[in-house]
DNA sequence: GTCTATAAGCAGATAGAC
DNA sequence: GTCTATCTGCTTATAGAC
C-alpha cells in the first residue's frame, strides 16, 4: 500500500465507500487503514478525533458532493422537468441501480447515531429542500411540493433497503421509474 | 438479574428489541446478557451457535409474529379495505409511530448480512406477498397489486429511515396516512 | 441450566523513533 | 507525515464447577 498517494478528497471517497459497504459499527480501524493505505498512526495524524472524526469528515464530504452533483445543477436555467430527470439520473448513478447503500442510512443506524444527529438531519433536509424547491419552481403549491419531496426521499431510501434485503435491485429500478413517471407537474395526486 | 424467569418467547421478544435498537454489529454479548438476564455461558447453552444463531432465531421469531399479527388477520372474511386499514394500524403500532427500527433493515445492514440473506429475503417477500394478495382480493389486477405492495413496503422502510435520520417522526405518520388514503381500490394510479 | 473464571484475539487509541 | 511497537479494554467464545 503506497503512502500519501491519495489526496484528501480521494481518501474521503474511499472512506465513504467503506462506510457505505460496512456501516460505522462494521468498519474497523484496520479496514480504514486498508482502504486508505495509511497506517493507524497516520490516520490519527489526519484525524486526531479517531473513527468518529473520520465519519464526521466523510459526512461533510458527502454534503459537499451532494451540493456539487445534485443541488448546483438544479439551480441552472433548464426547465424544471429536465432538472428533475437529471436528479433521478444522479441518484440512480450514485446508488448504482440499488447495489450500493446510502451513507445517511448507514450512519443513522449506527450505535452512536446521536453523535451524527445534526449533520445527518441537515443532509436529509438539504435533499428534501432541494426537491421541494424544484417542485415550487414547476408551479406545484409549496405544501404539496414539500410532501412530494419527502415522499421521493422516503421512496429512494426504502427502495435501497428492500433491494438490499431481497437481493433484487429491480425494486430500486421500478421505484426510480415510478418517480420519473410521476414527475413534478402532476399536482393532482401523490 | 433473575434467572430463568423468562420463557423462550419473552427472551426472543427482548432480543428482538435489542437488535432493533442497536443492530447486529452494535449489540454485544454483554448487551444480550443484560437484556435477557442470562449469563454468557447460559446463552451458549440455549444458542450453541452464539450470536449468529441468536439473530437467526430472532428472525424466525419475527416471521412467526408477522404471521400471527399481520397475515392471519388478513385471511379473515372482513372486507379487504378494512383488513388493509388493520394492517396499517398493526404497522404503526409495531414501529411505534416511526420511533422504532425495522429488524429486517438492521440485519440487512449488518456486516455479515449474507449469513441472514435467505430468511431476510423470505420475510420481505412474505410481507409483499400478503399485501399483494389483499389487493388482488379487492379486485386490483395482479401486476398492479404487486407493484403497489412493493411500493407500500418500500415506503414504510424508507419512512423509518428518514424519520430516524431527521429525528422527525411526522414523516412516518404522513407516510402511513398517505398509504391509507390511497387504499387498495384506487386502481388508476400509483 | 446456571454460574465463575478465563482464554485468545481484536477493537480503538497512543508513544516515540525516523 | 509515516512507521513499528505497544497499551488497555472489550469482543466472542469455552472450560468446568455446582
Amino acid at each position: 500500500m503506497p503512502a500519501a498517494l491519495l489526496t484528501r478528497n480521494e481518501m474521503l471517497d474511499r472512506l465513504m465507500a467503506l462506510f457505505r459497504a460496512k456501516g460505522f459499527d462494521g468498519a474497523s480501524l484496520a479496514d480504514i487503514s486498508d482502504s486508505t493505505g495509511l497506517g493507524k498512526s497516520s490516520l490519527y495524524h489526519h484525524f486526531p478525533g479517531g473513527k468518529e472524526e473520520i465519519a464526521t469528515e466523510v459526512l461533510a464530504h458527502l454534503e459537499r458532493g451532494l451540493e456539487a452533483a445534485m443541488f448546483a445543477p438544479m439551480r441552472s436555467d433548464e426547465p424544471p422537468a429536465r432538472k428533475f430527470d437529471r436528479m433521478l439520473e444522479a441518484i440512480d448513478r450514485f446508488y448504482e441501480g440499488g447495489r450500493r447503500a446510502c451513507l445517511l442510512e448507514r450512519l443513522s443506524a449506527s450505535v452512536d447515531a446521536n453523535r451524527f444527529k445534526r449533520p445527518l438531519g441537515r443532509a436529509f433536509r438539504a435533499w428534501i429542500d432541494a426537491v421541494e424547491a424544484l417542485g415550487v419552481e414547476a408551479g406545484v403549491p409549496r405544501a404539496l411540493a414539500r410532501a412530494r419531496a419527502e415522499d421521493l426521499v422516503v421512496r429512494v431510501e426504502g427502495a435501497l433497503v428492500v433491494s438490499s434485503g431481497t437481493g433484487d435491485t429491480r425494486v430500486f429500478a421500478r421505484t426510480i421509474r415510478d418517480l420519473r413517471a410521476r414527475g413534478l407537474g402532476d399536482a393532482g395526486r401523490h
